[in-house]
DNA sequence: CCTTGACTCTCCGGCTGCCGGAGGATGTAG
DNA sequence: CTACATCCTCCGGCAGCCGGAGAGTCAAGG
């Protein structure tokens, strides 16, 4: 018989650990003496508390621990606590991956025009066009357009708030040109296909976002960046590209306030 | 200028955490409403939320964000950072392993009759005697006649609390009968060096510990299941094997009592 | 103009696995 | 008989938020 301190110090764990062990009901006492209060342990708990400290050196949490060392149905507990060690390994090394890039980026003192941050883009239904536009001013004219052809199909259809509006480039390859261009809008329901105009669902997809200030000219940095992060830091690139339009020549006069975000659908590798 | 909600839509974060981050200054708004309250946001600040998102899935904590997005001294945080996340991998790693090779016992059915543990021994003072003993029966009348000859050479001389008592086998092989041993005990001062029986200062080290519940001659079981154990999870062995005495006929009839534990100095590889 | 419902505010408590300390009771040695 | 070590039971805190209560705000529809 053994009290708490001596017992602490044969099994190298503290006072406050197996005070708590005992209020969770871990690891009680063999004896605890009615009028003080003292606990008494015996030098057989030593193995309890043994496979205690073992499990949580493997990282399990102290119900799953409970459940294991009582010997209730060790069933799956184990295999889960291996899927989370091994989940856990990769978002480490994802973060290192990410860590290295970060630093790299600042030595090359980049000054830092740029931030990739990961998304979960939640599923939404849109409606879109697909068309080849002789230049990036056409771009901007079709939007109005569209959007009163579907609302006279489509009386009372709404788009979501915050708005979504993105382009998505179909080309191979980057044309100054006639660029082979899709435009999405965002809605809240579903409504009917129209001339050249197409509703879809699209799933939830986990995005590398990259936000751009300025002009549209420059936004080619942005994708830059954006494709050199995702290569850099282990994920590869599983949809096309969506240029998504925050701030523009329709709430701010200044070309510099222009706010564009780069999203790039991907899947860890 | 957004309210909160559409702010936190944008960026993708709860509102939760912009509550949370204005409270601590990581991100205030762009202005509060000085009668209600309310928070308003612009476009602008989705960079620096970015920022923060970004630095946060790298696993910096709040205080560093702060130092970072805010310019000051990024000197070292990085590469801190990026040891600390270093050495996280490697625990994951040793996890993984611990983990594995628990559920291999456990499939192999041994009926979990031992689990190793990680500790750290505190450095001590012993003395010690090596001997060459014709069995193990005459270990046990060592003690006691050595502790006698010690306490007369150094009167007032005390053992630690709890008791630390061990052997070292020096043999390179086991060997049943003249075993060249080396016993033991910790006291709490350095005392005077006398016929047969040194003092010597141990320092601090890492041990897998592995408990032995019954007579001696079963703790090879014990030892084989050590051994196996730092083989197996990424561990090697940097001393000599300690087989210390918890209890033992000096406090149990009953040889189906006796406690003893396996302590391997170890080093992760 | 008023209601409704969506949105926002500020507390307050909780999550995990303990740690640290206050204030008071107990145990052991000299 | 007095130190002094050890023990007890609260209570609060840690990091980074989440969840909810209770109350005030905002925009739209009737």
């Amino acid at each position: 018989m053994y009290r708490i301190g001596m017992f602490s110090k044969l099994g190298k764990v503290t006072v406050k650990t197996l005070h708590h062990y005992d209020e969770v009901g871990l690891l009680t006492p063999a004896q605890v003496d009615g009028e003080t209060g003292y606990r008494y342990y015996t030098s057989d708990q030593l193995f309890r508390l043994n496979q205690i400290v073992a499990l949580r050196q493997m990282g399990f949490s102290i119900p799953e621990i409970s459940a294991l060392v009582d010997g209730h149905h060790p069933g799956g507990i184990l295999e889960q606590r291996k899927a989370e060690l091994e989940c856990e390994k990769q978002n480490v090394a994802l973060r290192l991956a990410r860590l290295n890039h970060y630093m790299q980026e600042q030595k090359e003192g980049k000054g830092m025009n740029y931030q990739a941050v990961i998304k979960e883009i939640p599923a939404c239904t849109v409606f879109s066009v697909r068309r080849v536009v002789p230049n990036y001013a056409a771009l901007g004219e079709i939007m109005p357009t569209v959007g009163a052809q579907v609302a006279a199909t489509n009386p009372g259809i709404r788009c979501v708030e915050p708005d979504y509006c993105f382009n998505i480039y179909h080309d191979k390859e980057f044309k100054e040109e006639n660029a082979d261009v899709e435009i999405c809008q965002a809605v809240t329901t579903r409504g009917k296909d129209s001339d050249g105009v197409v509703f879809k669902d699209l799933p939830a997809v986990t995005v590398v976002s990259v936000l751009h200030k300025g002009a549209y000219s420059k936004l080619g940095q942005a994708y830059a960046y954006a494709v050199k992060w995702v290569e850099e830091n282990g994920y590869h690139i599983i949809d096309n590209l969506r240029e998504s339009y925050i701030d523009g020549v329709w709430n701010k006069d200044s070309e510099d306030e222009w706010l564009t975000e780069i999203q790039v659908p991907v899947e860890k590798k």
